[in-house]
DNA sequence: CCTTCTTTTTAATCTACCTTAAAGATCTAC
DNA sequence: GTAGATCTTTAAGGTAGATTAAAAAGAAGG
């Protein structure tokens, strides 16, 4: 008899045992297999020839199919989550909103980006997904979109948004515009700084004031790619 | 033995004969389940449902569930395309580049959450599709994309757009806060005009130089809502 | 090398769903 | 009102894929 799912650590590219290993490449090869073919297309089968092992191999790790999605799905946004948490905190505490907001964007975009399996999958699957695998995501998702509520929310106290905006549409456009990102960038079509840098270009002009986008460019040219690269304190 | 598939007409709402009624219930049937359902998931038994029907008489009207959901992928985009043109075409004819862009987005806006269950399915699902599926679909995306090229490109041509952004990445980053917000508005959230406003006025100033940004507020002020609304010449 | 625990595989089951076949129902026009 | 066309349904067939059972293969330790 098998024991239970052995020991789920690191959350990180690797380190643990052999079988956390087995258990992180299944999960990344379903993240592979679910953003491309999405949650019903998700076939065992497939997953399995990604991670070069046979189906039943699964089940050693996780109790069912339905299982091994969800927690793809979370996990996706939960990495995302921590990512961009680290990298704000990790700025200098005197950045003003706008700044913050720049970092945000060029975090979120580079993670997605770099680990797009995840990201894509979560994006592509979260309106297609049972109710019962939804309710972890959406909590995962909301805590994630609580980062950006407070960002926006703390651009607005201090005067920084342009008030005919109102503030949870913008914010939606503002991550539909990088969630899309996904969809469309090659690394071989255009360099991901290229992205970074307009993305973050219109996120700044499309929500703030005119007057407060310029200083906030200028004072960017020298504070903000230092922090953008910045990743623990 | 069955004719062939009855003379598909009036992509419009109805008034064909009862024939290519049935035909449209299906689609939209289809479209309807595709957009929660994802490709795969997508089960005949439940477009049947949806139109009120067994599964076999889909077979009538369609050659292949595969057939069906194609004609749904395209489809979608390819109405977008018709109306985004039309209302721009009904804009007067000194409009300028950033109006038509704002005409543009609240065209783009108003129908996808309209008609949200083919934009839906295309949104969501464009990724998952089978190579065969997917030409079409492309195809019309290309088609739909070259719109915006256009727009985009006019208003540089102007000299209306800020020069640190690139345009593709731009154009990419706004088509995705449009397509984004199938996925998050709600009618009981917030009224769809809020999603409008916002929407133009975060294109407008992500795109624009902060000189024109502001010129084109007040133009429009006058100018766009009307040019909003007109349909036919 | 023999035992035990862990991991992976092969073999078999069971269900769901697309699709086809054939028969019914409805409609249209003489 | 009845022949023929149009449309829709009921009744199978066949296959693919999740899951379970049971056996095989490794690894650790003595």
């Amino acid at each position: 008899m098998p024991g239970k799912p052995p020991s789920k650590d690191a959350p990180e590219g690797n380190g643990g045992s052999k079988s956390a290993r087995t258990r992180e490449r299944i999960l990344d090869a379903a993240a592979h297999v679910l953003s491309r073919k999405g949650y019903a297309g998700t076939r065992l089968t497939d997953v399995a020839d990604q991670a070069v092992l046979q189906a039943p191999a699964i089940y050693y790790y996780f109790p069912s199919r339905e299982d091994l999605i969800e927690e793809v799905m979370w996990t996706g946004i939960a990495r995302m989550y921590t990512h961009v948490t680290d990298v704000l905190s990790a700025l200098p505490a005197d950045a003003g909103p706008l700044s913050r907001i720049d970092a945000a964007v060029a975090a979120h975009l580079r993670y997605e980006l770099e680990i797009s399996d995840y990201t894509t999958a979560s994006i592509r699957n979260a309106g297609q997904l049972p109710e019962n695998i939804r309710v972890r995501y959406s909590a995962e998702a909301t805590k994630y979109g609580d980062i950006w509520r407070k960002l926006v929310a703390d651009a607005g106290s201090a005067g920084l948004l342009r008030s005919d905006l109102d503030p949870r549409a913008a914010r939606m456009m503002v991550l539909g515009a990088l969630n899309w990102a996904a969809e469309w960038w090659n690394p071989r079509r255009g360099s991901l700084d290229t992205v970074v840098r307009t993305a973050q270009s219109i996120v700044r002009h499309g929500l703030a004031t005119p007057q407060a986008a310029e200083d906030a460019k200028t004072a960017a040219a020298t504070r903000q790619p230092r922090a953008d690269k910045a990743r623990l304190p």
